[in-house]
DNA sequence: CGCGGTCGTTGATCTGGGTCAAGGTGGCGC
DNA sequence: GCGCCACCTTGACCCAGATCAACGACCGCG
């Protein structure tokens, strides 16, 4: 059982259930979901579960690369820095997300959560281990680092190319289509709430602007009734075609 | 052997020599690296040749993705397009690269020829079955795609946090760093030679900017006595640590 | 309930890089 | 050799988004 103990920067759990895995809630979301229910013992034996406060982070840019990381519940913001505190955010992290790829012995980027966040934590070495045991494993991570050349590659379009309204329309485009798909028709005007767990500056350094222009293109957006946002952390889609045609520059 | 028809913008090569993997001149700096000589043969027989000429594409993004290819000589440039012709430039192939890694049925980009290109290219199935047949094959691809996404987000904070003349500065000292480690020492004046196989405009949809804030930003360089620009092609780095301190940030 | 702090919005102004425009340059074919 | 054409450079001006500044909204806490 997890103790949660407020105040600490992370939580790490001594006594597992040895079928921990089998009932967790981000299996069908993540790597593991190729793993035979049979097998799963051998997973869970090798992680160990942690708990990260919101603001507090579990990867740092530029540290040893010792561990990986499977996101189990929350979501953490990837970034990388300048030296002169210019931050660019890579990307969030949610259910499932699996961390670490990186192959060198550094991490590439830091990671931090927005709100607390629960990883599997694997050693290097055990991963390694799995993976040659097995197979099916090392190709599902193939297929995800495959996916997520695919994002960044959409990412470095937005950040090359796009306007401001283009790269806000593409973001709310994006965070709804990772919503759990409702099996309804869905129409023009079908109403979209999306679930916002990152501030307006991280919006704004995941976006490549500033965050008064995330502020002031957010309040052209829902001046013109394409979207309504209800508080801080929550934006409700109105029109998503319209806003579909504005992120891929049709407008 | 080749047969080298000028003028038609794709050139299979039909008759195959089974050994042409064990001379390849690009193995070392490829994925079949990891391969046996013993099975050579097995990857030279799923692999066909092909010549690409300069402006040709072998690539096209949304296209049916019913291929890989692995560059073998000459340089490609990856891109993206948004509707009204706005391009990214998300990254250049060059020999040894592997490409098509996105999984999905269609291709997340386009490859265009910048200068006769040479490649391997293997059908989906053919792949799967050597990926099967040699896992070191497999994990080699999964190491090439975890750096290729370092590499992606190394260029997010270009693209979204760098100004032009830190974005032309990384841009250089990366040519430089891929360059053949020369053995000799390295100076702070050593004279490092980047041969710049695409045009202007490439680099500037590479780095997000025009091609007039290419050319400015390079004569301003140039007139600080940190490059020289013999010709289109090449740029001479004359001060790499001063280069390098205005890519990452610390002037 | 008032206070302080964080986060977000909005307005005024500024500027880095885009746009528009006018040459320069060099390689290639005839 | 000469002219064409694609590519590159340089200058003048403009604008999307950054910066600077002020204020508002919300929330946790004493």
């Amino acid at each position: 059982m997890t103790a949660m103990i407020r105040g600490r920067p992370l939580i790490i759990d001594t006594h597992r259930d040895p079928n921990v895995c089998l009932h967790c809630q981000a299996r069908p979301f993540s790597v593991c979901s190729v793993i035979d229910d049979a097998d799963l013992q051998r997973l869970g034996a090798a992680a160990v579960t942690m708990t990260v406060q919101p603001g507090h982070s579990f990867i740092q840019e530029g540290g040893q690369a010792e561990h990986f990381f499977n996101v189990t519940a929350g979501t953490a913001k990837l970034y990388k820095l300048l030296p002169d505190g210019r931050r660019q955010v890579t990307g969030f992290a949610g259910v499932g997300y699996f961390l670490g790829l990186a192959v060198s012995a550094s991490y590439a980027f830091s990671a931090e959560a927005l709100e607390p966040v629960q990883v599997c934590r694997f050693s290097r070495a055990k991963l390694r281990e799995l993976l040659d045991d097995f197979p099916a494993l090392e190709k599902k991570l193939l297929e995800v680092a495959s996916h997520e050349l695919v994002v960044a590659q959409e990412q470095m379009l937005l950040l090359g190319r796009k306007t401001a309204r283009e790269r806000l329309a593409s973001f709310l485009i994006a965070r709804v289509k990772m919503l759990p798909h409702c099996m309804g028709q869905q129409t023009v005007a079908t109403k979209e709430r999306i679930d916002l767990p990152m501030t307006r500056m991280d919006i704004a350094d995941y976006l490549g602007l500033t965050i008064e222009t995330v502020s002031r293109t957010l309040s052209r957006l829902r001046a013109e009734k394409l979207i309504e946002i209800p508080n801080n952390s929550e934006i409700v889609v109105l029109k998503h075609t319209a806003l579909d045609n504005i992120a891929t520059g049709m407008t």
